[in-house]
This record gives C-alpha cells, sequence and structure tokens, in this order.
DNA sequence: ACGCTGACTGGGT
DNA sequence: CACCCAGCCAGCG
C-alpha cells in the first residue's frame, strides 16, 4: 500500500477546519500546504463536489471574496444559502466584510 | 506526447 | 475596484 494521500485529502482536512461562519480563500489554503498553485486548491474542491464528502467547500472563496464556486453546488445558490445560514452575509454574490470574516489557515499553527 | 481549460493570484495601469 | 497580462499545475481530449 504506499498509496500516499493525494493533495486534495490535505485540501479537504484544511476546509474542515474553516470554523462556520468565517471563510477563507484558494491562495491562502494554497500557501498554507505549499502547493504552489490555487488552482490545484480549486481542482480539489471540485473533486469535492463530484462525490459525498463533509467538506464545507462554501466557506472558501476567491481573493475579492466572490463566491466564485457557486455554479458548482447543487442547486446553485447553495453556497450562498448555508454561507448565510451560518451568519454570513451575502450581497452581489460576495462577502459582506470578507476581510472581517476572513480566516487563515495558519491559525492552526497559532494553536 | 501536446495543447487547452480551469472553483486562482499578484502586479501594473 | 476594474481591466489586462503572465505564472502557475493537474486533468482531459
Amino acid at each position: 500500500m504506499t498509496e500516499e494521500p493525494h493533495y486534495y485529502e490535505l485540501v479537504f482536512e484544511v476546509a474542515r477546519h474553516i470554523p462556520a461562519g468565517r471563510v477563507t480563500t484558494y491562495g491562502a489554503i494554497a500557501n498554507y500546504l505549499c502547493l504552489g498553485s490555487a488552482r490545484m486548491v480549486g481542482w480539489a474542491l471540485h473533486q469535492c463536489a463530484a462525490g459525498p464528502s463533509d467538506v464545507p467547500a462554501h466557506r472558501v472563496v476567491n481573493r475579492l471574496g466572490e463566491l466564485s464556486g457557486r455554479h458548482h453546488f447543487r442547486p446553485p445558490g447553495a453556497m450562498q444559502e448555508r454561507l448565510e445560514a451560518e451568519g454570513v452575509t451575502v450581497a452581489d454574490d460576495r462577502v459582506a466584510d470578507f476581510r472581517e470574516r476572513f480566516w487563515s489557515p495558519e491559525e492552526l499553527d497559532n494553536e
């Protein structure tokens, strides 16, 4: 079994640590895991959406706080719906007070 | 093997 | 914040 965990698993693990009501960015996760490309994070979460998972992918937005991945949820709008259910205000496909809502995976090291 | 695409980002204008 | 450009890397035809 020399099956090493794909970087997808690492992304999922980090996403699972995002506190409810908070959001982070693809770049923040990519930087934390030293993936070198924020696109990898997007692809990883795409795989997550392809199957059943307990990964709160809706808490991951782009650097501007935009719900760039909303179109990949079913039904479309589920991303915004879930965020609002957690107390996150979303307007015009963007997270209100994004800067305050932002959570960095580096917070884990602060523990 | 090759090239394009994509849930991205940072820098410059 | 908006637009354009270049760098980035895995997946797919």
